[in-house]
DNA sequence: CTCTTTCATTACGAATACCATAAACGATAA
DNA sequence: TTATCGTTTATGGTATTCGTAATGAAAGAG
């Protein structure tokens, strides 16, 4: 990954993430060793130790829930699902980010146009 | 602000407007104290002890310039502007809000559909 | 049964970022 | 002179981020 990627991951993508947490929690449980990986592919590089602390965050937000089966060990898999406080944050989020995107990005119904 | 809104402007939303302030330092020097009452209107609170840092910061990633005219005291204006790492930043920025959207709103266009 | 790999989390310490508040400075208005 | 406004810098406590290492159960190889 170059400098600028990772410059970058920190600053801004970061936040952009975790809105794409969220949204997985919401449409199942999520487990944070398959999020580790699902989010490499899309190209984004996190570090266990910056994804396990984020996700008990949130639990804390009461953003998440987890549960998990401890009769198969303290590592067995934690699974994330969204609450609704969290439904109420995503939407938000969700909304912010469309925002952002109608800001930022010329659209042609826009006044000042043609 | 309540609360969620607190926890979102540090988790979430904090990356949001980092990318506004690179899009509007791309269409005219920016200052640090006219963005803080840009963001403020947009809703978003924050304080100078986080944007000053952060317009620092940027300027040593290299995303924006800064101009100060010295003559008028240490204190006077800095002109922030972005640069062209700036501006690709920026792109790939948008790029991924624009997926971050597309993602986590059910498209009609998309497969699955109907 | 032992060894290795895989799935998964926790632990930890250093570096960085965030935040509220205070201090500073010049200009302008009262 | 004093107060206010626009603007940045300073500061210190707290919270995040990150890389890496440790831990543990389960599954497969031999």
């Amino acid at each position: 990954m170059n400098d600028r990627q990772k410059l970058m991951q920190r600053e801004i993508l970061l936040g952009f993430w975790k809105v794409h947490i969220l949204h997985h929690a919401g449409e199942g449980p999520v487990v944070g060793h398959w999020m580790l990986q699902e989010l490499r592919h899309h190209g984004y590089d996190v570090s266990p130790g910056t994804l396990y602390p984020l996700l008990k965050r949130m639990e804390k937000n009461g953003w998440l829930s987890s549960e998990q089966d401890l009769k198969k060990g303290p590592k067995s898999p934690k699974r994330y699902l969204l609450t609704n406080e969290g439904r109420q944050v995503l939407a938000l989020a969700k909304q912010q980010a469309r925002e952002l995107c109608r800001e930022t990005t010329p659209s042609d119904t826009e006044d000042g146009e043609q």
